[in-house]
DNA sequence: AGGTGCTATGTTATAACATAACGATAGGTC
DNA sequence: GACCTATCGTTATGTTATAACATAGCACCT
């Protein structure tokens, strides 16, 4: 997962690097990086793209891991608590974060030609209208929808 | 619905005006606000808060409007579609426009406390790292989760 | 060893949200 | 009237998510 780009140098490098930060994220805040949660973040990292609870839920069955819905609902729920995924509201869907290990609010590009999804720094455009209306924000949600370069492209 | 904050002045006038605005909207744009369409933009321009396509169909159904889901995903499909009305991502649910008419990337400050949704103007927070990506921007999802003024003295 | 408390996982069942597909009906145009 | 298209009604199903309860494993204490 590169950013903000859409392209990834080396896949298996950066997870392998995703996967040590999250370890290292887990055992300095005490969380426990299970094996099934450690499974759930590869499968997120591997996929290199959003996925819905249930494909996670397919590789986890298929690995003997797991197969009723709260197996895959909690892992996931676990990581994004620890800021190791996020839930793409836009998809229902979960990504692995580009980041981990740093405190961020982010923004997301989704591509609808491919499907894939870069992570960018979180916009603050929600700052100054909530201050506006004494609003205390606690969680963002920063998406947009349109077409990556290649599927520009693609469509042109 | 009142802008940027969560209060609103008179709530009947709110209503007729938006319904007036859609009414003209409409008829510029040559759309059908069908008695239907129509009913569902008042139910959630009376919800006066976002409300889920079968809490708007309950409505529908205690009136003999309809009872199947199709009949509110389709009404509030339109709704979106001429932006009369707005789909909140975080909650899978549909809020009146506070804005109807005008061209606008909206963004939601949403109150866990109350549910409140308040509607503000867009975010441009997204747009510089899309352009350093390449990214065509086509919609966009901005919502922020928190606590409006009321509920943070309730917690208080 | 046995008891207690905690966290995580397994399982059942169901709730909540959404759409595909097809038929029926209503309004407009020629 | 004949035709066309948009809207609406209905059936059925697909998809996403969670409540509620049961079990397993580990840490700690006595």
């Amino acid at each position: 997962m590169a950013e903000p780009g859409f392209a990834c140098g080396d896949h298996a490098a950066c997870i392998r690097s995703a996967i040590t930060a999250a370890e290292a994220g887990c055992a300095a805040s005490g969380a426990r990086l299970t094996p099934l949660r450690r499974r759930v973040l590869e499968i997120l990292l591997e996929g290199h793209a959003a996925m819905g609870a249930y494909d996670v839920l397919a590789r986890l069955d298929a690995e003997g891991m797991g197969s009723k819905p709260p197996v895959a609902y909690r892992a996931l729920g676990f990581l994004v608590d620890q800021g190791l995924a996020h839930r793409i509201e836009r998809l229902s869907a979960y990504v692995a974060c580009a980041r981990p290990g740093a405190a961020h609010a982010p923004g997301f590009l989704i591509c609808r030609g491919c499907g894939a999804v870069a992570e960018t720094q979180g916009a603050e455009g929600l700052s100054r209208p909530a201050a506006e209306a004494g609003f205390v924000i606690e969680q963002t949600v920063i998406e947009a929808e349109g077409l990556c370069p290649a599927c520009q492209e693609r469509e042109a």
